[in-house]
DNA sequence: ACCGTTGACATACGGATCGTATGTGAATAG
DNA sequence: CTATTCACATACGATCCGTATGTCAACGGT
């Protein structure tokens, strides 16, 4: 019963492409990729990658979109457990700081990333991290809870910051004691929007 | 009276170079410009090259470096125009988001300097911007302005912030609107930091 | 001033990789 | 059952990087 349709099988190549290129991303990077032998570990050739992904970027973009989709489902998992809007921003802060300790997000996402996509708020994945931030801060913002601020600048700053210090933190000799200094400093900064806070 | 003496010559080889190697990897990216190319445009082969820069990565090196340096010393001239050590940080950070609207440092530093280079702060060039912010910090952890917060921790939170605003300001549509809207979310990150500050 | 040596740079070569153009066999439609 | 489509493989050309080798001017000693 190994019956087959066309479309199954090309979501299975399309899977088995995308997975083979993960770890070869993560790995090796970007640019030290060969897609001849990252198609033949993935039992295909050169020719299936064109086809589906119309060239090596194209593949790329495949591997980040289902990256920041993790990412994002990881965030707003954590940042529903908190009580106000408030601890879900921290929450989804420190999260994002976390989970970019992991080496596959810390090489695809944040260094090969720009370099290859270009801004990642014009990525094809829409940057999803980015959205559930900003939507955090206009949800703030509309409570009075912060002070005047933009909210797409305040987002692009929280989460340009939670990243660099994911960065940081990542790149850095302990990261495990490393971590909770990143986390305190991301909410000292981010106590910087409230409209009231005690010291 | 063209008697130039061996080390002049290679220094104005090494000037040549990597003027040509900036305009080119600003112009067209690290992965898109031709070694063969670049070369010729500043009148010399490949052997310069690698002779003296040793690979393409290395002739790349030595461009941060420069831009690295030269906003360094913008960062310090205004830093030191101004009355506090607290205005000098934020009048930094208004000036490395300022900076980075300069196509080659967006290009160069921000987009293709992590996947070359790897972790900016384990760059050759030190990260001079990084370091300034750092001494900041510090100076205003001893002067009792700042609330207890680990001292890198802090640095690479606002340098973070300031870059990633000034990679926003650049690729948006409306750059000289949306300039002082960064800098003022910026500066109210910053203020997370104070140990009193008032709304 | 002469001459052997050094070294800065040019030239030549091999290896690897990307994107396209073409071929093929199985799945689909009629 | 046959014609067609199309997902993927194969073949090809072009480019580019890094090294190995060649060359000629600058340097230092006599």
């Amino acid at each position: 019963m190994t019956r087959r349709t066309r479309a199954e099988m090309m979501e299975e190549t399309r899977r088995k492409l995308v997975a083979s290129a993960r770890a070869a991303f993560a790995e090796k990077g970007f640019a030290n990729t060969s897609m001849d032998d990252l198609t033949a570990a993935a039992g295909l050739t050169r020719g299936a990658l064109y086809h589906n992904f119309g060239d090596k970027k194209g593949l790329f973009a495949a591997v980040v979109d289902q990256i920041d989709a993790e990412m994002a489902a990881r965030a707003r998992a954590l940042a529903e457990a908190e009580a106000t809007i408030w601890d879900a921003l921290l929450a989804e802060g420190s999260a994002y700081i976390e989970m970019a300790l992991d080496p596959e997000v810390q090489r695809i996402v944040l260094r090969d990333g720009p370099a290859v996509l270009g801004d990642p708020a014009h990525w094809p994945s829409q940057n999803r991290c980015l959205d559930a931030t900003r939507a955090a801060v206009a949800a703030l913002l509309a409570q009075g809870v912060l002070r005047t601020v933009d909210v797409e600048a305040a987002s692009r700053l929280l989460n340009g910051a939670a990243l660099n210090a994911a960065f940081w933190v990542a790149a850095c000799e302990d990261p495990s004691a490393t971590l909770p200094k990143a986390q305190e400093a991301f909410r000292m900064l981010a106590e910087g929007l409230l409209a009231e806070h005690a010291p």
